[in-house]
DNA sequence: AGGCGCTTGTGAAGACGTGCACAAATCGCG
DNA sequence: CGCGATTTGTGCACGTCTTCACAAGCGCCT
């Protein structure tokens, strides 16, 4: 292996290590193979091989080997991969160690839901304050934390020392959120109101939403819909989508 | 341009006009520019220049020409787009012009918020069944629905012409719920069990999954820290990320 | 009518992501 | 100890997406 350069020994925490940095496509996946890891630790495995991973990822072997070879892999050929190592490496590389404090703004229909999910506890982040503009939603009790003003924001977010803000308000109130969570130092932003929000450099925002799924999904099936319409030719004609596995995380049609 | 090909007017029903097959990553982003293009049209505007359509969606603006061209697009030079046309455009590419009626699986922590989500509604589709396994759960009204048993879902599909199904289950009943969904004809499911689902070819799936999301957001934070912990050269270390504007949607650090 | 400024639509180049196919490495067994 | 089976890591070619830069087109003003 030559010159192995243990990007960062995860149990060490001597000078940080900078990263390699890693193509974008990958760090979207890393998620999905860990979660994928973690199943395969709570059956026994102690190690896999990439085709296996992958698929109990949802990928192509060779792109998994890929991108776990951005990391400096740690595999046997051979063998496989060692399930806790690539873990531990995994969680190393995006900075799951520390258990992050996650603020959340904006508690009504979604944010409730948030608020209960408990992915979030399981996988590495801590629901630290739940925060709302609205005072008649003060003081409500949700899983244990009582829900706060967003005006004690720049209190709590010192306290806590909040590092990813989580905007579930309607449309119209996300960018001041936004703005306040910036202005106390957030630099990462989950956004599930549906609405570009504007952030200075150095910030990152990423949006998830719910209706937007539905309406790309709706496209497939206006597709499909006008494809068997008109079928020239019968057999196979559905031979998948052009596209293939895109940009997000469409799967399609994974074969018995 | 030569031989435009009207790729279907909105208002006309005749022969199914066989949709342009557009890049999976344009389909991605027009239900993005039509949620802009309606607060558009709100707020009295006839027309927008592609500069401002882009600034409103958070996207450059080559990219949304391109995108719009790809569907034969229906700007005048010199002016703009007319914002009223291209929402028709738009809603009939994306197969909105018939309201997609949408079953909801799974009413717990996730599905209770989704099933109250007004989103859904004002953006073209109807939540037309609520479905649960949990007998606790059956009987119980939410938003004007009643929870039915999961085994109801034949008869419900037929009744309903369900399109879309949505899978808010814990992820162990995801993989069987998915069957089932599949087995009454639905060809497009929203997961957002943190599993992956296998299903047959012609079938699309999108997940949708908030702790990989925070996942990525921790990343970026932790690559961050690692960068200013040691700057080598002071100044301008920040220069964005080297990816920009990524696979998914996330935005980084649009400027002032 | 003619010219000027503005904006669209697109060719071409570059960046990025994907997948194949194979050499290198490791283990187990005879 | 050597050989074959297996699996990783990666060079390379291909396809997709993005971005630049500019010609073509349109409207307005004189």
């Amino acid at each position: 292996m030559s010159q192995h350069r243990h990007p960062g020994a995860p149990g060490r925490a001597g000078a940080v290590p900078a990263l390699p940095d890693l193509p974008e496509a990958t760090v979207a996946r890393l998620p999905e193979y860990l979660r994928a890891l973690h199943n395969l630790a709570e059956t026994g495995h102690e190690t896999v091989p990439s085709e296996g991973l992958a698929s109990a990822a949802g990928v192509n072997s060779a792109k998994l080997r890929k991108d776990l070879s951005h990391l400096g892999s740690y595999g046997t050929r051979g063998v496989g991969y060692d399930v806790a190592l690539l873990i531990d490496q995994i969680e190393y590389v995006l900075g799951l160690t520390q258990r992050r404090a996650v603020a959340l703004v904006g508690v009504g229909n979604l944010g409730h839901a948030l608020a209960g999910y408990d992915g979030f506890a399981s996988r590495g982040f801590r629901i630290a304050a739940l925060l709302d503009a609205d005072p008649a939603r003060v003081g409500e009790e949700i899983n244990g934390l009582v829900v706060r003003h967003i005006d004690e924001l720049p209190r709590i977010a010192v306290e806590e020392s909040i590092a990813i803000g989580v905007i579930a308000t309607p449309a119209q109130a996300a960018q001041r959120v936004a703005d306040q969570l910036v202005a106390v130092g957030v630099t990462s932003i989950l956004n599930f109101a549906p609405c570009v929000l504007s952030v200075p450099e150095g910030v990152d925002v990423r949006k998830v939403d719910l209706a937007i799924e539905l309406q790309i999904l709706s496209f497939h099936e206006h597709r499909k819909a006008s494809l068997t319409a008109l079928p020239a030719t019968g057999g196979s004609a559905l031979t998948a989508l052009p596209g293939g596995f895109g940009a997000t995380d469409t799967q399609e049609a994974i074969g018995t």
